[in-house]
DNA sequence: AATGATATCAACCGCGGCACC
DNA sequence: GGGTGCCGCGGTTGATATCAT
């Protein structure tokens, strides 16, 4: 015997959110916390599964979220992050906090994948592209370095968060984009998981609500709120 | 102004890893 | 230890907006 359903699905709403659903999970999230996505929406009177309210609040609702087009040294940074993990969106995004790895990946597939093709560059290998029989090895190897690439890369965060070092890009993307955060948010509150948004309680949301990155958060929806 | 093409992005789907029973 | 479900992830879709003709 293994845990119960997640949700029924039949009769469950789907597509785009309403407003007036936003507010409730909004309201609930930020008045009990996060401790099983499963009993969300039942508990928040929402006919929705786990998993949506779940991809609802981390991509739009959440109030450290970072709105706005990407800069340039955001996009810089996408691609060379890319070009060290690849499609392992999560992992980018944990370099830019506000921002969600679905944003990331929709700005990789809309707009820098285009950009690099333009320049001549493949996005995959981000090398240059060269005639098709080229193409297939250089696939092998790139392949074939990945597995290294990975272990690289977990033994630098690993070496980073031993010595605290202040060098890598996350540190200096950290350091930029946490002045965004302290402004909005204020030193006690950091949403990067799963356990400190269960720690997310009123009283932070209410420190956070005089800032003008909250209101932000609510253009367009201004209209709609009593 | 109407229509089709293209761009954008919110949301869904399916899978894998891990936790729970 | 094995079966089952939850969570998080990456790929994909589809609705809407914007641009071009």
């Amino acid at each position: 015997m293994g845990r119960q359903p997640c949700c029924e699905k039949v009769g469950l709403k789907r597509g785009p959110w309403t407003i007036e659903e936003d507010n409730k999970l909004m309201n609930f999230i930020l008045n009990n916390g996060i401790q099983c996505w499963r009993l969300v929406p039942k508990l928040a009177g929402l006919m929705r599964c786990g998993k949506s309210c779940r991809l609802r609040w981390i991509n739009y609702l959440r109030p450290d979220l970072k709105r706005g087009a990407l800069t340039e040294a955001e996009e810089d940074m996408i691609i060379e992050l890319h070009s060290r993990l690849g499609n392992r969106w999560s992992k980018i995004a944990t370099h830019f906090p506000g921002r969600t790895d679905n944003e990331i990946k929709n700005y990789w597939n809309t707009r820098i994948k285009k950009k690099m093709k333009l320049k001549g560059l493949d996005p995959v290998t981000h090398e240059p592209i060269l005639s098709k029989s080229h193409d297939l090895e250089k696939e092998m190897h790139h392949h074939q370095n990945l597995g290294f690439q990975e272990s690289l890369e977990d033994h630098d965060q690993m070496q980073h968060n031993r010595e605290g070092s202040s060098m890598s890009i996350q540190s200096r993307e950290e350091s930029s984009c946490n002045k965004n955060l302290d402004v909005g948010l204020g030193s006690s509150l950091v949403l990067q998981n799963k356990e400190s948004l269960g720690n997310f309680t009123m009283d932070s949301y209410h420190n956070f609500m005089d800032t003008q990155f909250f209101w932000d958060c609510f253009t367009g929806l201004g209209d709609s709120f009593p």
